[in-house]
DNA sequence: AGATAATAGTTGAAAATGTAACTAACAAGG
DNA sequence: CCTTGTTAGTTACATTTTCAACTATTATCT
């Protein structure tokens, strides 16, 4: 360990964003657990059909970098709680275009407002340039191996 | 969501967080997954003895926030591999001492060396400025809630 | 001292995740 | 067509995490 007494865990990115992570993201799970009784996988997927309009699991699994077993389940769930729909495609009856019910896009509405509030609440310490900085980092670390 | 279409998982993040800790973790990982097989669990574990010196799961627990089972589950298994060793502690009996014996001491000094390297690859297209606030806003993020 | 509460740590069951094997549907080469 | 390969999605099993209950030990209050 010769001159290495000053590595500490929190210059250590993957813990530091490992925490930060998880500390970020207690608040709000709260919410679609407790009011929704939704798991972040099922969110996630509600997220995205939300916003990026139907599509099929394959589509989700590609977008959200999730795998497809996780998705699998996810929709499953979502559909049993009437917040996704399934339609089978007639062109190709291995795929099933997903789609969110009425329910599921008041569901979504309603997460979305939180989240955007919550995202305020956790910047709000930071300057704006900061705040760009951070994002445009993990956005990129978000991609790129290291 | 009226305006809100311009609101983006990309946008949110506790989203962002996990996936740049992910992906930043991805590669980590292997190492002590495959060299040495621990979990990530466990690694956190020796890394704060070996770092911090010895201590109590107690201790352990309130440092490196995680719960006491996780811990004792973790030093079990380090004690087993004969990564740590455990010594009750006469003065309280409740509490036991642990420390990592020699080949902890190895796994350890391997890990952090290749820990540092890691960081280090993971910043490198970033500038001294970019990658200090960074670490300064993930640093506030892991400890203060939004 | 004796009852009660608090603390450190362990254990067991349930929930969630990851991995691999599987089914069903389509594609393409002969 | 018919064999082989590919793709979408599900299911089964092992591992890991979480939550709650539990044991053992020490602290506190009267």
């Amino acid at each position: 360990m010769q001159d290495k007494g000053d590595f500490d865990l929190k210059d250590f990115l993957p813990y530091l964003l490992n925490l930060a992570a998880e500390e970020a993201s207690d608040g709000f799970q709260t919410l679609y657990k407790d009011r929704y009784g939704m798991l972040r996988t099922e969110w996630r997927v509600l997220f995205h059909l939300g916003r990026y309009g139907d599509m099929t699991a394959k589509e989700i699994c590609d977008r959200a970098r999730m795998h497809k077993t996780k998705i699998s389940r996810a929709v499953t769930k979502l559909e049993q709680r009437r917040f996704v729909s399934r339609k089978e495609v007639e062109a190709d009856r291995r795929h099933a275009m997903l789609s969110v019910t009425e329910q599921g896009r008041a569901a979504y509405a309603d997460l979305c407002e939180f989240a955007r509030h919550y995202d305020g609440q956790l910047v709000k310490e930071f300057t704006a340039k900061e705040e760009a900085i951070l994002r445009r980092c993990l956005s990129r670390l978000a991609v790129i191996k290291g």
